[in-house]
DNA sequence: AGACAATAGTTGTTTACACAACTATACTTC
DNA sequence: GAAGTATAGTTGTGTAAACAACTATTGTCT
């Protein structure tokens, strides 16, 4: 397993840890560009509609701005501006509760939940374009390995499992 | 193959291949932000690594500008702007050469050379940070999944294949 | 009740990304 | 050899991400 060259094993690359990292990276900016094939046209980002995502799950409770920017995928110090661009197309509407004025209370519209009704359709058929050529037991295989690989460094907060 | 509801299959998804996406992307994201922990600290950001290390498989070769451009994982368009600040931390420089005026030589600097050197081994721990906790089958395995995955949306040109 | 700490968002600033338009040099072909 | 075309980089501009510093509101403790 362990051959005097280790550069046998990996090819060009340093280590299979980092061979793996860059096949990671890779391939999630390929199918990074095919998603956004999908938003751009519909005049918003990936980011921007995970929040509808999460706002539409929720409705029609509303969800506090820093809650939304915990469950984010990347980090979002600047949840407020992109909640602005949100609320400027109306896709969500802001509420400061008298009880509590620190919070903002998050909710999404009716625009926006249509917004969501209009992506549905090509958003699945690019989800197929991105990954339909592989088997229902190679996709789970991926999810299990992609999980594996980050659970050691998952913070508490996050949702996806 | 569509059964009436696919919510049973894939929880809080809509599709098995959109859960591999979150997952691709949320997995990418933390071992990015991992990786940022030791390029941060060098004044250097992956994107540029990647770029030294192009050069310095080459060395003493040197590379044109849009040559590097094409082999980079994100798109590069500012290509110049990011070599420019390479060249202002001089571990690169540039060359263009009378008999082509049109093109710009890159080649990798000693001072370059040496900074791979000095990151080398703070990177290695990194990597093993990342991903040492899952096996070499495992790996393995990862490597060849994210293959399949975007096999179907490579371009031509790309070197890993 | 007043000082202090904790919570919840916001804003400022710097840096990277993306798209497109532009310049400069070389090749081709009539 | 001049005009047009292809190649190779560069620059301009707008948008988004990252980090830190800041404001406003509420809770706590003596």
């Amino acid at each position: 397993m362990s051959p005097p060259s280790t550069k046998s094993q990996t090819g060009r690359f340093d280590s299979l840890e980092q061979e793996v990292y860059l096949n990671l990276w890779r391939t999630y900016d390929r199918l990074r560009s095919i998603e956004e094939e999908v938003f751009g046209p519909m005049g918003i980002t990936s980011q921007q509609y995970n929040v509808l995502r999460l706002l539409a799950a929720h409705h029609p409770e509303p969800v506090p701005t820093l809650s939304i920017a915990n469950r984010m995928i990347s980090k979002a110090p600047d949840i407020t501006r992109m909640l602005d661009k949100l609320e400027a197309s109306s896709w969500i509407q802001r509420n400061r509760p008298s009880e509590n004025r620190r919070v903002v209370l998050i909710s999404i519209t009716n625009g926006g939940l249509n917004l969501l009704g209009k992506i549905a359709e090509p958003l699945r058929q690019c989800h197929s374009k991105q990954l339909g050529h592989l088997s229902k037991k190679d996709l789970a295989q991926l999810v299990g390995l992609l999980r594996s690989a980050r659970k050691p460094h998952e913070q508490e907060k996050n949702p996806l499992s």
